[in-house]
DNA sequence: ATGTTAACAGACCGGTCGGTCAAGTCAAGC
DNA sequence: GCTTGACTTGACCGACCGGTCTGTTAACAT
């Protein structure tokens, strides 16, 4: 069934570069022609694939859900790490990806969810769901990890949920506040504060 | 020299009309010629008024950020109210903001600077510099309020630059969160943990 | 060999985009 | 009353948008 080819899978190549086409500038800005040109495929090809933009915006969503997933969050938060040393350790993967995506593009992409979300979440709302569910899993892994600080006594009592989401609404302002001065070093100096936020539990 | 209308200025009835329009939406998703239709102007006036839809949003910016900075932020910040209540102000009129928009239009739209910035800062550096003038300007108005808690005892030595950085960080990220769940209830949940961020002094 | 079907090619579509322009309106200054 | 210039009108432009359509190709099973 599966077509062998010697280089990658049409499909892979579309969506790898929509992604970083997506997250280095923004949805509406890249055209479908300009992504098949990238990726080195006709129209024609782009649409028996993927049946419209937004569904090839949906796959890309997905596709670096998992990629997050498996890469830098499970590397960040998985560790044998003492928890509050994981947040030092996520802060500074971010900070080294953002870095690293500045160096080499001249500018910074920020998070590709928080674009997205930003720039489409008033208009679709299958969209925002999706991104909504990609964020709610990040928050988890705060959770988590604030879970294990709490019962390992890192960490007095709190309201692991609500600081989860703060730590994660942090996170995310804070990589807006460094793409919007386009200076990644602003994680470096924000980021290790998100250890100081806290929301008691509501009794 | 100035013309009297009846009616609202041409330019003024464009520039509220494009700025609802860019916050509740997006910048590449109105078009001119949507903006001229709501604004009840021919596509030649607007031209006269704006070199071009560019021109336009930076206009929308100044607009806004000076509406912002004589409106609820002023209220917010220049309270006789104790420092660290003027925070806990400001989250609530953000929270009664974006509450009565959402009720009104179906969907909550955000921070309008927050939205620009992660939408175009990548594709055009001058409005990224000035988005990021008006957050240099939003945080000064942390720093002003957290000197002042620091001096009056309410608040530990800190690094009153850098936290309010990281205040107006995670406002704007709860911000994103919210309008990513649509519930502006967020705003209410995790923005009062604003005072719990700190940078200490680096020494 | 032949029929089937997924994968790919590329011309083509109506519509909309941001932007231009020539023509005209009208009130103020001389 | 004539000129000036800000303002308005609406037709028009080429480019590009997302999406469709008709075919062609090549790897399969039969």
């Amino acid at each position: 069934m599966k077509r062998m080819t010697l280089e990658t899978d049409t499909r892979t190549r579309i969506l790898v570069v929509a992604r970083d086409m997506f997250h280095g500038r923004s949805y509406a800005d890249v055209g479908i022609q300009e992504i098949c040109e990238a990726a080195r495929v006709q129209k024609g090809s782009f649409y028996h694939f993927f049946p419209s933009k937004r569904d090839l915006a949906l796959a890309v969503i997905d596709d670096m859900a998992d990629d997050w997933a498996h890469g830098f969050v499970a590397e960040a938060f998985d560790q044998g790490l003492p928890p509050l040393e994981r947040l030092d350790y996520m802060i500074d993967a971010a900070y080294y990806w953002q870095k690293s995506a500045a160096d080499l593009e001249g500018r910074m992409p920020g998070c590709l969810f928080g674009n997205l979300a930003l720039e489409i979440s008033t208009r679709d709302d299958v969209m925002r769901a999706r991104l909504n569910a990609v964020f709610d899993k990040a928050r988890d892994k705060f959770r988590v990890t604030l879970d294990q600080a709490v019962t390992s006594g890192a960490l007095a009592a709190l309201n692991t949920e609500a600081t989860a989401s703060a730590m994660l609404a942090y996170l995310e302002g804070v990589i807006l506040l460094a793409k919007t001065r386009n200076d990644p070093q602003v994680i470096q100096l924000l980021g290790p504060a998100i250890k100081t936020l806290r929301i008691e539990m509501s009794h």
